[in-house]
DNA sequence: CCTAACTACTTGGACATCCAACTATCTGTT
DNA sequence: AACAGATAGTTGGATGTCCAAGTAGTTAGG
């Protein structure tokens, strides 16, 4: 049931009440927190029809951007920002759908190649269709907003690093 | 290793010239997506050495804030937007923690309280002060553009019936 | 009253993420 | 050429989240 307040605005009253401190900084990561929350479940639930999450859409997407169709697993890790065991696992369930397959990589015995299939190509599009067809869970959020939520949290990204 | 580009406008690019569409919308979401990443793992990183995470410092910080220092389960569920399996996970560890204890509620033997104790009590102010201590992972953000996030973020919130 | 429907919480299972440790392979230095 | 150190990916274990189903207790209609 949906609360007859905004937890946040509470949130603030009770973190300046007690002398906590750095109430905006709290507030915009709880906004943040809470958002994300709310997005994940409406990307996940538009691609669970798909066989998709949002994890395994990514995936996906970067492997159709790429020129060959095909990433070391390491490169899709750096892009997305996640743990190597974390493409491990996502790559393992693409794979058992059969939407990607696993090559050795022609220079370095190391390395594996994630390729798109035929069929991952197209699925991907689909999702890709899915996705935009509900704003990313935005929908209602007018563009000058998305374009303000996306300047501010640019320097976040900056400053931990990822370009 | 840092990218020497960033990966949300080159993926603006890839998605203009697939023309997949909503690229504010998948902008913004891949944004809050990859902000709460960083977030969290700043926080919970800050919040570790006193052996809680974000979620565990919510609900202390939501019963210190209540009159009497507990609340039901479910109500705690209620204002953090989680399942009431993870309400049983948290409560679990911080009971076993000795920073809260389950009580039955006098009217109602469905009911559990969480209950504060005075460790929990010094707990939670400990770890106001460490999280104040970094501005919540957001330090170097300007108030301004926290407040822009905040404000920008609080329609999708409503829209999700939050409050 | 008594029973059907609802509510509060817990348990078990699926899944995603991370970390530590391991295997295999490559690279640079001597 | 040989070896120490780096790199790529995987496995196993811990944690956290959700869903489905179960138990216990409460409420409301007949």
């Amino acid at each position: 049931m949906p609360l007859t307040f905004d937890p946040i605005a509470e949130a603030r009253r009770n973190w300046r009440r007690n002398d906590w401190g750095a109430v905006e900084a709290m507030s915009a990561a709880t906004s943040i927190t809470r958002s994300h929350q709310i997005l994940l479940r409406r990307i996940d639930g538009t691609l669970e029809p798909l066989g998709l999450n949002f994890s395994r859409f990514e995936a996906l997407a970067l492997l159709h951007f790429s020129r060959a169709g095909s990433l070391p697993l390491g490169k899709i890790g750096d892009r997305l920002q996640v743990h190597p065991t974390s493409v491990t696992n996502t790559i393992d369930r693409l794979e058992a759908d059969g939407l990607v397959t696993r090559q050795p990589h022609p220079n370095d015995r190391r390395t594996t190649l994630a390729k798109l299939t035929s069929r991952g190509r197209r699925r991907v599009k689909e999702a890709a269709r899915a996705l935009a067809k509900v704003d990313f869970g935005l929908d209602g959020m007018p563009s000058r907003d998305l374009n303000k939520v996306d300047e501010a949290l640019t320097p976040l990204r900056r400053s931990a690093g990822d370009f």
